[in-house]
DNA sequence: TATTGTTATACTCTATAACTATA
DNA sequence: TATAGTTATAGAGTATAACAATA
């Protein structure tokens, strides 16, 4: 009998669809009008285009960031740019290691401290990430194809105001 | 020498910030100003409060929005409900076999298709759904809270209409 | 003592192939 | 032949403890 209480959302209240549509899809409740719920779905639409977008360089997205943080920060100690980026130290290895092998990155013994690593990017890094960072553009371009730039900027100031 | 050249965002240019301060951030170069990067930077804060607000009730994300759908929607299959959520099949069989040895919800064999099941909330799943929607809307209210019920609504307009 | 990079490990989420029973 | 639920499995991503080398 009773559907839960509704506590959220002042309910837009569809009206009730025609009766051949009313079976077919499955009513989503108040899950549309969270924000949490919406930014998670398109979220992850985006991050599908995203990875389709980097797959034809082999680049994953954290890789990518990876990257481009290496090419801006130079000096930096690895753990320095896993932090940056939200990556734990000991995950970071695997795929410090990867770009290694691959020639996109190298890993200098620091002068000033021996524990530690300065991270760079090679000739062919470099190339990669430029590669990567138009591809990326494109992906930008295409996923924000409906908005206007000022709307973009207010998404990105809406976005920035949630959750701190 | 050279950066990565810049293909993406009319950067805003921050000016060079006080020598103090410059070696101690880390420079994220264009990803602040990517929507994609700055939906899922957002997106997993509020993921993480969302799930520290369900934790409470031994429930997570997907778990909440399933009693939602199956309480909102009697008489529809473990697939549709499944697949409403973007949930693997194969996944969500194990999802339902622990809210069914909770004794939050029930699988009925279809009267008109013994292949399916027709699934519903037991009085315990009901009762925990109420307080996890009590619990929702308040994170809703929480990750929300420096922003005008406008600004919310602008935001869901705005994200529905990335990547479609 | 504390920190850096590392190894090992575990847990969640997600994705796919293949089985069974029904249709 | 196709579909619903299931099993098994594999791959990401993420998280923590602990070790060796160095500070």
């Amino acid at each position: 009998m009773s559907r839960a209480r509704r506590a959220l959302a002042p309910s837009p209240d569809t009206p009730v669809p025609p009766a051949v549509e009313a079976d077919l899809r499955v009513d989503l409740g108040p899950l549309p009008n969270l924000v949490g719920y919406a930014m998670r779905r398109t979220q992850v639409a985006v991050f599908a285009d995203f990875i389709a977008t980097l797959s034809e360089l082999g680049l994953r997205p954290a890789q990518f960031s990876a990257l481009l943080l290496i090419d801006r920060n130079p000096g930096r100690k690895q753990s320095e740019i896993a932090e940056a980026l939200g990556i734990q130290r000991p995950n970071f290895v695997a795929m410090m290691d990867e770009m290694d092998r691959r020639g996109l990155t190298r890993r200098l013994t620091s002068e000033t401290d021996r524990r530690s690593y300065v991270l760079e990017l090679t000739e062919a890094g470099r190339t990669l990430l430029e590669r990567a960072v138009e591809l990326v553009s494109e992906h930008e371009a295409r996923i924000t194809r409906d908005l206007s730039r000022d709307e973009v900027d207010l998404l990105l100031g809406l976005l920035a105001r949630i959750a701190n």
